[in-house]
RNA sequence: GCCGAAGUGGCGGAACCGGCAGACGCACGUGACUCAAAAUCACGCGGGCUAUGCCCGUGGGGGUUCGACUCCCCCCUUCGGCACCA
């Protein structure tokens, strides 16, 4: 018998498919489009599992739509800059360019020895300034609308990587990158005012139906809107006017002290010159020198200084004495706290440990705690008290009441405040994207004009001995004139942060070749958005937060029509082998390589979505792998031993007079039900659910009938229900196609058909063929089963129940007993309460 | 600490709206084929017992219901996010 053999098979079907470049994007401007991506490599030169995994999802996704008849589009790209290339140089000497170009190479390589249907007449990569330009175009964008601009600020620097990073890529104060840890840095920065946008990127998760809810729970946290007020208090001492912003302006009456942080500049103003000076000032310069998760790790131990000075309460004119605290962040709020200990677990601690008083202002419904000494702070709903003409009044009323009460008298005012900051994108790095500004010495700070763009990245520079910032080594690169005045001029020398490339790049997909713009607007509305994105969870805040602001921002410039960049979001979980995550340190790495090596790709691409629902993790397991490998066997196997049946082909073929066919006997008719139920699993699990490990099960328990009825059927019959019997087999590709497409298009050509079985039509299921004449019912007696029924599918509830007390076993139960109650389920199930 | 997800056979997992728990696959066992093995095909496979049947069983405890893996309350464990955010 012919053997299946995928090293043979596989090859061929690939070049057959890139021979008439048949993942051509098409153009049906009338048919329903539909856009399928998954999230786009750094093209380190090897596929890993992960990688493995994503594709396999968009890829089925991808070939069942087209199936479906959606013109569809499924793109591939590279997120070529960024730091391993230029690592790479620093460490061997070879080019960025080169090294990321061969690694394209092999990467893509492997994408198509997978089978991956991608169209590569749009594939697009980022360090190419074909594509970098228009980050530059988009960066002058931001730019002119004032959302683009540098400040000198504290920011978090990466020795190990040796530039800055965004909040976003500090993962509790290490590098997202190489885990170093990250110390905080004064430097003149460039920052996208993400911040602009906190209430749209928060308001709209609402409309985002098809993202998990943990992601959408990530980026509430992290952009963190919390409501509240600004309220002013004075400096005794010095008149200074020292606002706090605080979610609780009810417990304002509460207040026993106030807590600086160690940056602010009142800090110093207020002990200049006084006992305390010196003592505070060894104080600030330590909590300066601590690293950032040393200092806010919850475990630090909170730490106050009296700084000798205090603060007027604004709404009862009370003094209470201000301190520094190393708990107190510069960067959140206007760097000061107002302390309620009775009120704030925090600040409880606190008061306790420096013997600060306990006011309580507010009363549970139930208790008074002002009688005696409290245990902890009680941070719930109540009643105000202690809180002068606000007494007895609701705490929720209370807050709108004093903050009115404040705002009137200019020391107070409502206030939302926000957790995210503004996006860092400066890198002091040199593979990435130039920014495009000119620092002139008469005109100041001056955007690179349109019309000289792309400030091409040089190339040719010796990396190896360089440290950092290698832009700024590179004269020919630095000087240049002003724009405006002709003078000499210098650029900026600081790349772009890489995600700048990630965050538009599923829109220049949609019009790769554009050289007027990023893309332009027709493809653009025909496109987008991206209708299915498939990722790892890592981005769940990083690329998806970054991605979303820039749909917004391009949105308000009229370059696209949407608000949200990505429709249905598909997080897939990571890939485990033996209970820990693939790494060479542990020796438990298991390579697409190998797996295409050893049982062919579509073997491992039907492995990794069986193992598993796309967004748990899944665990990798060598026998698992067998076991799919054995299905795909066996299903060819079942052709070889059934191949006759296609020989000679009927001249009407599949579609052929179904009146002339003999009428089906009980087993084809169980055969045909068996196919429609498999038809009708496979399409809801990957339509609906994307639970490709059902939609498989449910076509080997197909292969599995099919199996049984050969088993037992008569050559003659076989031979008299050729025509079903291959409609049935027929299926069996069909199905089987986007999952393993390559052992597909070969059982599909022996079968005789001309066409690819990827331009066949997915088929539909027929409601009648499912119905069945006969059901097995369960009978239950107060809610346990005592039994079985086979009765006509159509009985009535009356019928259903008379043959369920006719069964001997429930009649036992029934003996002598008093029928209480009974529940009929048509086709399911009898149950019969009795006491 | 706060927020979220998840806990089902020896293993990966299934069970859609509350209706036979364990589909499908792996591992294992039995049989057929074979001189034999592999491959393949067929059958079996949660645990217990006084076994034609009965009892127990979806992390633990309670509840709602004729009936709960599924809904509600409390608790435990694991994973993930945020982590002194005022």
């Amino acid at each position: 018998m012919n053997e299946y053999n995928p090293k043979e098979l596989e090859p061929k079907w690939q070049a057959y498919w890139q021979e008439h470049n048949f993942h051509r994007t098409g153009d049906a401007p009338d048919r329903a489009k539909y856009y399928v991506l998954e999230m786009f490599p750094y093209p380190s030169g090897k596929l890993h599992m992960g990688h493995m995994r994503v594709y396999s999802i968009g890829d089925v996704l991808a070939r069942f739509l087209r199936m479906r008849g959606f013109n569809v589009l499924h793109p591939m790209g590279w997120d070529a800059f960024g730091l391993p290339a230029e690592n790479a140089a620093m460490e061997h000497g070879v080019d960025p360019a080169e090294w990321t170009d061969s690694n394209i190479a092999a990467m893509k390589a492997q994408q198509n020895a997978l089978g991956l249907s991608y169209d590569w007449e749009r594939e697009l990569t980022t360090c190419y300034p074909d594509y970098y330009r228009w980050n530059q175009w988009i960066f002058l964008l931001f730019y002119h609308q004032g959302l683009a601009y540098k400040k000198k600020a504290p920011v978090n620097w990466c020795p190990r990587c040796v530039t800055v990073l965004a909040n976003e890529q500090v993962e509790s104060g290490l590098c997202w990158r190489c885990s170093s840890e990250v110390s905080p840095r004064e430097l003149d920065q460039w920052f996208l005012k993400i911040t602009d946008y906190s209430d749209r990127l928060l308001d709209d998760l609402k409309l985002l139906d098809g993202w998990p809810q943990r992601v959408k729970i990530m980026q509430e946290n992290w952009i963190g809107r919390s409501y509240g007020a600004d309220i002013t208090f004075t400096v005794k001492e010095t008149g200074d006017e020292m606002p706090v912003f605080t979610t609780r302006p009810d417990t304002l009456f509460g207040v026993t002290y106030m807590v600086l942080a160690p940056e602010h500049p009142l800090v110093e103003k207020l002990t200049r010159g006084t006992p305390r000076e010196e003592e505070i000032r060894e104080f600030v310069q330590k909590m300066s020198r601590e690293s950032e998760i040393a200092r806010t790790s919850a475990e630090t131990e909170k730490v106050g200084l009296f700084t000798g000075a205090h603060a007027i309460n604004p709404v009862n004119g009370e003094e209470v004495p201000i301190l520094v605290g190393n708990y107190v962040l510069m960067s959140y709020g206007s760097g000061a706290v107002m302390g309620v200990p009775a009120h704030d677990q925090r600040d409880f601690l606190f008061a306790r440990k420096y013997q600060l008083p306990i006011r309580v202002v507010i009363n549970p419904p139930d208790k008074d705690l002002t009688l005696q000494p409290l245990e902890a702070a009680y941070e719930d709903p109540g009643m105000m008290v202690n809180s002068g003409s606000f007494n007895g009044m609701d705490n929720e009323e209370g807050k709108k009441a004093l903050t009115a009460w404040l705002a009137q008298r200019g020391q107070g005012a409502n206030r939302v405040m926000y957790r995210l900051r503004d996006w860092l994108i400066s890198r002091q790095r040199y593979w990435g994207t130039p920014i495009p500004i000119i620092y002139c010495a008469r005109c100041g700070t001056v955007p690179v004009p349109e019309e000289d763009l792309p400030v091409v990245l040089p190339t040719g520079l010796n990396l190896s001995r360089i440290q950092q910032s290698p832009l700024k080594e590179m004269e020919s690169f630095m000087h240049t004139t002003c724009p405006r005045c002709g003078q000499e001029a210098r650029r900026e020398t600081d790349t772009m942060d890489t995600f700048f490339c990630s965050s538009w790049y599923y829109m220049r997909f949609v019009d790769p070749q554009c050289d007027q713009a990023p893309f332009r607007r027709e493809p653009g509305d025909y496109w987008l958005p991206v209708d299915q994105y498939i990722g790892g969870i890592e981005h769940a805040v990083l690329h998806l937060l970054y991605s979303r602001f820039f749909t917004k921002f391009l949105y308000d410039q009229g370059l696209v029509q949407i608000q949200e960049p990505f429709q249905r979001l598909l997080a897939q979980g990571m890939v485990y082998k033996d209970g820990a995550k693939m790494s060479k340190s542990k020796g438990n790495v298991v390579t697409p390589d190998e797996i295409i090596e050893k049982y062919g790709a579509d073997t491992g691409r039907l492995f990794i979505l069986f193992a598993s629902p796309p967004e748990k993790d899944l665990d990798w397991s060598d026998r698992g792998v067998e076991g799919c490998h054995r299905f795909l066997r066996r299903a060819w196997r079942l052709f070889q031993l059934h191949i006759g049946l296609f020989q000679p082909l009927p001249p009407e073929g599949r579609q052929g007079n179904m009146d002339a066919q003999p009428e089906p006997g009980p087993a084809e008719l169980e055969l045909r039900r068996a196919m429609h139920a498999a038809i009708k699993k496979v399409t809801y699990d990957i339509e609906e659910r994307f639970n490709f490990n059902t939609a498989i099960s449910a076509i080997m328990e197909l292969v599995n009938s099919i199996y049984g009825y050969f088993n037992l059927a008569e050559e003659e019959a076989v031979e008299r229900h050729r025509i079903f019997l291959g409609e049935v087999l027929e299926t069996v590709i069909v199905l089987l196609a986007p999952f393993a497409p390559h052992l597909c298009e070969e059982l599909w050509h022996q079968c005789g058909r001309r066409e690819s079985v990827h331009r066949e039509s997915w088929p539909s299921y027929d409601a009648a063929a499912l119905k069945v004449e006969e059901v097995e019912v369960v009978v239950q007696v107060n809610g346990k089963v005592r039994g079985h029924i086979q009765v006509a599918a159509d009985l009535s509830e009356d019928e259903l129940l008379e043959a369920a007390r006719e069964h001997e076993r429930v009649k036992s139960y029934l003996q002598g007993k008093e029928v209480v109650k009974t529940i009929t389920v048509p086709q399911k199930l009898v149950n019969i309460v009795v006491r």
